[in-house]
DNA sequence: TTGTAAGCGTTATCAT
DNA sequence: ATGATAACGCTTACAA
């Protein structure tokens, strides 16, 4: 007995399947498919019943490569997505995957850091095809010595970092101002001295932070001598770290600072933790806040002062621009939200 | 003046424009990039020079139509990325990265409980080939009314529950087991009566780590009474708000347990802050455990005594499995990794 | 060693 | 309303 071709008919049904089950030319099957109304309303049912008995999916690499579109965005991501307790990443990522779900959108995590080669391999995910559009969560710009990601000519938006200047619309909060609002606060409850627990030293949110707190501290009429801060020599992967070591700093102080504004949860949560063990309360003996707004804040001892920033809204924001953008449309180059102080027991 | 055809060239340069500004055919530039060894030297050479002047990167929906395969695993999640302080689930996933991107590897995120539509999508990004196969962080499997995603026929791996029973290869860890020690350890420092709190009833984890607990207490030989437990009524994602609502539970009792472990970090968290604010203390009145591990247990007051997850560990292994399935090779249907005992003041 | 040509599964254009 | 057919960009026999 010869073997016909639909025994051999493997994984996926085809549309040539359907079309030959249906009696009918493939083009048909595509309108049917795509276009309902095209079709004589008879030998559409007839069309989708065969479909449905195949069980036939549309193949998504042919279908890309007829319209030059995939229907994925690429989100490149600075690191680890893990930083402890802080988790403004997952939350931005949550806002966006919301969005573009339900935008019928696909996502593909880059992720960079991780290796010499990584960076190479984001820009040729832009080049080849793989994606529509690209969200960038990361102060750095992927490139080789061939090109950078912005040259590729893919959609980007930019989440958290103003890379407005690189030519890439981004969405921001006002971090600066709502960090200088916090240093005025402290002021008006008497703090005359500041030490700052920094992030990496240079990256964008370290600038506009320190500005905010310079900014503060001018308002407040205090000399900019009333600032110190620690050394900021490690990445915000390392949280926890950063306040440990900034602790260390601020006991080594002859005269300590009262208010102490950390770069982020964790690290204003290792910083409280190193304080107590060495005997120091928190408020009474030094006020600390965080930055991020973690959930856990609300849940240790003491409860943790901070400035919440709307992560997931700004992932959600920064969807619908890129969504806009590949409709056509044009987006501002910088949209900002605003991030809240959130007061509770440490300061 | 005529325009010719390079005039034109509008985005990506293709393999034919390789072709042509080399002076050889599409076969030839195909082969130079793919088989370095079955073409002249010179010829390579100079199709070399023309691909990177003209910047020429591979389409990746035509590679992969002509190959049927696509370089993506799909990882599904079981809903929100953000899950408190228990960051589990994204260090899984940065082992999951960290594997595949080693292995030339891309990988698309599916998120489960978006919403109705999210499940039927998943399954047909697992049918259309936009993927190789996936890796599931969930108990449930996606399916639709057609078919489920295990009726694919993609190659699929299980991380953090068995789903062995439904053929799929799991990399799980012997959860119940640490918990069974934990309860021992717990009854030999003298505690009598317990308390859980638990987790969304009847799911996995519950079932598994329930079993150690009722374990650990019949090897205690305490009677089978020793233990309550608290109503499960919320998802992991709710730990914070789980660990209030026990708390409240736990408070009510007449005669109250003095020895608490708990479903997750989250929930101890909050447990504890719900206690210490009504005047216990922890570990003199009461001595609470938790589950999973967080960085941030190390700097809280008090620390918290846990059961570290190998979350990282799971997510290589889980890719590993992976990535040795598609190459054809046989997978064991079960691996386990270790949970480890961190003991710190909590308890 | 290189070129020709078929074909992967769609969609879109043009006839019919 | 439907069918034939030509792309889309690549890989891989097979022929030269």
């Amino acid at each position: 007995m010869a073997i016909k071709k639909t025994d051999v008919a493997t994984g996926q049904a085809s549309m040539k399947q359907v079309a030959d089950a249906a009696g009918v030319a493939v083009s048909t099957v595509s309108r049917a498919l795509a276009n309902p109304g095209r079709v004589n309303e008879k030998t559409r049912k007839r069309i989708l019943e065969a479909a449905q008995t195949l069980g036939y999916t549309p193949n998504a690499a042919a279908r890309s490569l007829r319209k030059g579109r995939t229907g994925a965005i690429m989100i490149v991501l600075p690191g680890q997505l893990f930083h402890g307790a802080s988790q403004v990443i997952p939350l931005v990522l949550a806002g966006i995957d919301r969005f573009l779900a339900a935008h019928g959108y696909n996502i593909l995590i880059a992720n960079l850091d991780r290796d010499e080669s990584s960076e190479a391999h984001i820009v040729n995910l832009a080049s080849n095809g793989s994606v529509d559009g690209a969200i960038i969560i990361s102060s750095g710009i992927p490139q080789t010595s061939q090109k950078s990601l912005t040259q590729t000519g893919l959609p980007i938006i930019s989440a958290l970092h103003d890379l407005s200047h690189h030519g890439i619309p981004s969405v921001i909060t006002n971090e600066s101002e709502v960090m200088g609002k916090m240093t005025e606060l402290l002021a008006q409850q008497g703090h005359r001295q500041f030490f700052y627990v920094a992030g990496p030293q240079g990256m964008y949110h370290e600038r506009v932070r320190l500005d905010g707190i310079r900014q503060g501290i001018a308002q407040a009429d205090l000399p900019a001598g009333s600032l110190r801060k620690s050394q900021g020599l490690r990445p915000y992967q390392e949280g926890f770290q950063i306040g440990v070591d900034a602790a260390d700093m601020f006991l080594d102080f002859a005269q300590r600072p009262t208010a102490v504004m950390c770069c982020s949860d964790d690290a204003a949560l290792s910083f409280i933790a190193k304080l107590t063990t060495s005997g120091l309360r928190v408020p009474e003996d030094v006020c600390v806040v965080g930055f991020d707004g973690s959930a856990v804040g609300a849940f240790v001892n003491p409860s943790l002062t901070t400035i919440a920033q709307p992560a997931e809204a700004i992932g959600s924001k920064v969807a619908e621009l890129l969504t806009r953008q590949l409709d056509g449309e044009h987006v501002p180059m910088v949209t900002q939200l605003d991030s809240a102080i959130v007061r509770r027991q440490s300061a």
